[in-house]
RNA sequence: GGGCGCGUAGCUCAAUGGCAGAGCAGUGGCCUUUUAAGCCAUUGGUUGAGAGUUCGAAUCUCUCCGCGCUCACCA
């Protein structure tokens, strides 16, 4: 049972009165004839002839003045707020008194009348009758804004906590209309995605979350077990390796949209459980996929925001194709003076960057592949502002790309940048199933060396690309990220109804 | 996991070793066209939890819990 605040307690106590008088304060069912938006768009219509607009509306109450003989009251529905007009000459004192009583900010009402203007000009309802239809026991986190004579706005006690709004989302989203905003938003970004891909002829499919072996990316995998199985198994850590069996499969065109999960730490940038995007692309190699790849960004952020001009921070942002491509090894001697073709080992490249940047000196036991990604990382993509593929990557930290022809430690792979963080990758698949198996290999090796945890090694892929896989481009995007970077939200938890936090304890 | 910071009324915040406060909301009253209105009165606290130092702790110390920032990790 929980412990009531004397607030809540006053509440209950009506409860008790309503039903005491024989009301029912959580009715089965309302009888909405408007939403508030229709009531005005109907009422604005028919004013003109002065044809009388009777609604019965419902929604939750945010606001309420008494004023003796009258109430105004605004309620809030899904289109926005309407206010309320009582008056002791249509509903008598008795239901005035019972309205200014009973009714407490946050439950939500319905209220039947005939639609006006007030005096003041607003479109409002004349409450001819009303009743409760779900009475809020716990106050909403009180939201009130008082705009000062000199044009600023005070706003007090509104819910802000950044941990509160995330724990009670549903709180925040009651309190906060930008908040239910960037989840309608949220959604209309995922709904572009979809409707691009759709119409490219992309076959949408759905693989295994719970999966025996994880694989397609570096990542700690959260564990799991099955009992009749008497199997552990494992939360997917990326869908590529089913989508990429689906090609075998002669399926030419698929993506997921679906959740990851990665039992890693949390950041502004990182959640345990996140939405990402793959798509596969039989007989398209990585240019194809970053031609596609802008396209679609800044289809959905036309969509979306009806601009590709966006803002980002403090940044303005173009995503208008084509997007800047820069190769990764001129973009890191532009940023740091260090080419990295021209230290081939670990240990000439740490030596390398120790010699011109003794002040930011990585980890002495990193791969050569680690040491790149630090340079990438530390130099070049804070200036990756306006959006930017770069291209060609090295071999060693990439074992599902493909080589370029030619250059065997160079593989096709790009990622895309914008606002100084990365957005998606994407690289032309390797579907040769020796390489593959020998890139495996090595990763093992790699992971056995220093690291906690080891690659398991997927046979089930490489029988399947025994068969035969049509060479193909591959891309994932963290979707959070988009919807970061077109909604202007500085942290993963602004974009997640329900961002991770640790359990909470209850008495 | 490491470092730094924060946790006070329903919400947002004051009080830095000396009587725990304000605004909003709540409660009671007045008000027939308000714009989350105004006026009068008023309730509300185990200062995250526990221990310690002190004549005296929201304040100083320690432990724990939660959150934030940051670093590490995250091809």
């Amino acid at each position: 049972m929980p412990e009531y605040s004397s607030l809540e307690k006053i509440r209950l106590q009506k409860l008790d009165e309503l039903r005491a008088e024989g009301l029912e304060p959580y009715p089965t069912r309302a009888a909405r004839t408007h939403t508030s938006a229709q009531a005005i768009a109907e009422f604005e219509s028919a004013e003109v002839d002065g044809r009388e607009v009777r609604v019965t509306l419902a929604g939750r109450m945010r606001s309420s003045r008494p004023k003796g003989k009258l109430t105004f009251a605004h309620i809030e529905d899904g289109d926005g707020k309407i206010q309320l007009f009582l008056r002791v000459n249509e509903i008598g004192e008795a239901r005035l008194e019972f309205f200014n009583k009973m009714f407490d900010l946050g439950d939500f009402i319905e209220a039947t009348g005939v639609m006006m203007r007030t005096k003041a000009g607003e479109v409002s309802l004349q409450v001819l009758d009303f009743k409760l239809l779900a009475k809020s026991v716990t106050p909403l986190p009180a939201d009130k804004d008082v705009t000062q004579a000199d044009g600023s706005v005070i706003r007090y006690a509104s819910l802000d906590d950044p941990e509160l709004r995330a724990r009670q989302r549903y709180a925040d989203l009651a309190v906060n209309p930008e908040v239910r905003e960037t989840f309608y938003k949220r959604a209309a970004i995922i709904k572009a995605l979809r409707a691009f891909l759709d119409d490219k002829g992309f076959l949408e499919v759905e693989t295994p979350i719970l999966q025996p072996l994880y694989g397609g990316a570096a990542a700690r995998p959260f564990v799991t077990h099955h009992n009749e199985l008497e199997q552990d198994m494992y939360l997917r850590i990326s869908f590529e390796l089913y989508l990429k069996r689906l090609l075998v499969g002669n399926l030419e065109k698929v993506y997921e949209i679906g959740r990851d999960f990665r039992n890693e730490g949390v950041s502004f940038k990182h959640n345990p459980e996140f939405t990402q995007l793959e798509f596969y692309w039989a007989y398209a190699d990585y240019l194809q996929v970053m031609e596609l790849t802008e396209q679609m960004v800044s289809f959905t952020a036309q969509h979306v925001l009806g601009t590709m001009k966006i803002k980002y921070k403090e940044n303005e942002i173009d995503l208008t194709p084509p997007w800047k491509r820069l190769e990764m090894r001129e973009g890191i001697k532009q940023t740091s003076g260090i080419d990295i073709a021209e230290h081939k080992s670990a240990e000439e490249l740490f030596q390398a960057i120790k010699a011109r940047h003794p002040n930011k000196t990585p980890d002495p036991k990193a791969t050569r592949g680690k040491l790149i990604d630090f340079l990438l990382s530390e130099f070049l993509e804070p200036t990756l502002i306006q959006p930017t593929f770069l291209y060609n990557y090295p071999r060693d930290i990439s074992p599902l790309a493909k080589s370029i022809p030619g250059d065997a430690l160079t593989v096709e792979r790009f990622e895309g940048y914008v606002a100084g963080f990365e957005l998606c990758n994407a690289f032309t698949e390797l579907n040769d199933p020796l390489d593959q198996e020998q890139r495996f290999v090595e990763m093992g090796r790699d992971y056995a060396e220093g690291d906690d945890e080891k690659h398991p090694l997927d046979e089930d892929y490489l029988r399947a690309m025994r068969y035969g896989m049509p060479p193909n481009g591959g891309f994932g995007m963290g979707v959070d990220r988009l919807a970061m970077l077109l909604l202007d939200k500085h942290t993963i938890r602004e974009v997640l109804l329900f961002p991770a936090l640790r359990k909470e304890e209850f008495e």
